[in-house]
DNA sequence: TCCCCTGCCTAAACCGGTTCACTAAACCGG
DNA sequence: CCGGTTTAGTGAACCGGTTTAGGCAGGGGA
């Protein structure tokens, strides 16, 4: 290429890169060669010269064909994309390697990895703290010396207990999230141990306590924990399980949106009816959320927002290099009362006879 | 680190890549010694060597932002991911590059290319073609030398207009896809046009035709084309358009689900019932075609397997070289007949007066 | 006329690995 | 003890760019 225009490797990548620094008419034969031989720059060699890959990764827990099975992660690539997609920076999905997470971030080809749904003692965080990448942790807690944005999950999810409570709801599953289907949620650290313990808050129950006499003395309240993969399937799987059990709760808590729809759906099936025989409470405020009929009830969680800010601090880390303050942002989550959540059937005519307001039924 | 465990750097990436090929006591020394420092094989350098990046990438012509506000894309991935995941091959989105999808093409870090959503007189698919990167196709026609996975769009769509034909429908809108909310649509090429093409056939009208009497005499068809950007707010803007038209259709083809979907958000907003006052019918069926209520009559696509094709042909394109033999492959589309569809009320009598069956009204 | 500066371009080092061709030592059967 | 084959490891070329330091010519000022 360099000698099919008479000039030197570096006046080519001059050309391509800083064409001021070429007179007008040696950059133009330049690339009137390169066009003619059909040359572009390798990227790939570009990148190594340039110690930049200028790709970002993100490191997901499982499967691609999983994971985008909840529609939380486009909505997450979105807000990510805003920021990439003006800085030129591509976005890689960086699923596990033959299981190991640690194995697919050593060879991904990124400046620095988004990290999400690690629980903090997950086995290979400590490979990727020592591996020199710049991250960004999303909703991972004692994540020393790295940015990590989460949301407020405990009051989003006491908000979403305390609006059963008030409904009167005393017997409600919560169904937490399973990473794989056999192993068992840890109950102490992670995103469903903070929203578990936001709900037992919002019924007014001891910490650790499923079975309790709230606070108020207004009866008993029950919870019942369960766990499935977060997908519409795992959805259906949970109101199985619960019919299973014999009688149905008044009400259910999910940690995601689709794993409520996938109730509904369920639930639809069965002739149960919503919210009527059974009030729903999702997590997150996807899109979706929004769909069904009646609207989900959900505590909404600014996932675009997240991507954003994530894909900032991270790039930021990259440019600053070692003077990098790592900072922790825990942003908002709200409950938004639609559609799928009411007083159970045997507390209604109480409920209406206080006309409206917080209820203690 | 070659010097730190006393080894020439041909014995450490030795024992990396063929552990085999050294004693087990110097490969243990040197992966010692690499923890010891915390070396990892720098990704680049090795692709670069390698001249492989196995990465392959997504091409998109829209930003993140808005490619990933239809659900279409998540299905998609997925099932590229099934197959990438399994390979170890991560997949990259690629957005347009300061509007230029042909910049982000140059700039990428792949082995190949998906291209999605790009109409056969796209004026950076010249550059593509030439730029030596494998690629794969999805849903364009007049793509010689390479692979193409479509799916039958004009069977599909005409199964959807034959089916409103037969429920009595005869003003019948069809919303297109906008890439640019300003750009007209290009209605003889790409995959609006084969799906117009398809819907024209289903009501009988000749081909270019949006106006006449069908083959069977039995009244005059109308239909009104618009385009509108995919999304759920495109779906609404489309909705409003047509109630800034005076009067509704009696019912609406859309290109997509998510646009669908949006029509019946903004119909739910204005009071105006489906099926009753309106009959909507999607493409695609993406899995929130089953979480509305009704749920939404489509015309199914196998999103997941055209993408678990597309990448099966890309990576056998990348591997195979020069001795890769391009092949077409058109996947079935199928009606599903689900809730958002019925007879128009004027019709209503007639139709139920006959029995059912195909109805001539 | 000499010197320095500026504009344009280049040689060579470098990025950090992989891979090929080769050597030295160990092993092997006869 | 000898020639031939393995085994273990190495040096150097290579992947295809970027970048630094510097060379050379032409112009302007002293």
């Amino acid at each position: 290429m360099a000698a099919r225009a008479g000039v030197s490797k570096t006046s080519v990548s001059f050309a391509f890169n800083q064409p001021d620094h070429l007179k007008a008419a040696t950059r133009d034969r330049i690339l009137a060669a390169a066009a003619e031989l059909g040359y572009r720059p390798s990227p790939i060699a570009r990148r190594l010269a340039r110690r930049r890959t200028d790709q970002i990764g993100l490191v997901v827990p499982q499967s691609t064909h999983d994971i985008f099975a909840n529609p939380f992660l486009p909505e997450l690539v979105r807000g990510i994309g805003d920021v990439c997609d003006a800085e030129g920076i591509a976005v890689v999905i960086v699923p596990p390697v033959a299981g190991s997470v640690a194995r697919a971030v050593d060879a991904a080809l990124v400046d620095g990895l988004i990290l999400l749904g690690l629980a903090p003692n997950h086995p290979d965080l400590d490979d990727m703290r020592s591996s020199g990448t710049c991250l960004v942790g999303l909703d991972i807690e004692d994540f020393e010396g790295f940015d990590v944005i989460g949301v407020d999950d405990a009051a989003g999810a006491s908000q979403g207990a305390a609006h059963l409570r008030a409904l009167g709801h005393r017997d409600v599953a919560v169904v937490l999230i399973a990473v794989h289907p056999d192993q068992p949620v840890d109950e102490h650290h992670g995103i469903s141990a903070r929203r578990l313990a936001g709900i037992r808050a919002g019924f007014g129950l001891a910490p650790g306590a499923d079975i309790g006499t709230d606070a108020d003395g207004d009866g008993a309240v029950r919870l019942r924990i369960l766990s499935t993969p977060v997908s519409e399937e795992g959805g259906r799987a949970a109101l199985a399980t619960l019919l299973e059990d014999g009688e149905l709760p008044t009400a259910v808590i999910t940690m995601s949106d689709v794993t409520a729809i996938g109730l509904m759906a369920g639930a639809a099936d069965e002739g149960i009816r919503i919210p009527e025989d059974l009030s729903i409470v999702g997590f997150d405020d996807i899109p979706a959320a929004s769909w069904t009929t009646p609207r989900l009830t959900t505590i909404h969680q600014p996932i675009r927002e997240k991507g954003r800010r994530a894909a900032h601090r991270l790039i930021q880390a990259i440019r600053s290099g070692s003077d990098h303050r790592p900072v922790v942002e825990v942003l908002p989550t709200r409950l938004v009362v639609r559609g799928t959540t009411a007083s159970p059937r045997g507390a209604e005519a109480l409920v209406r006879s206080r006309g409206g307001g917080v209820v203690t039924v």
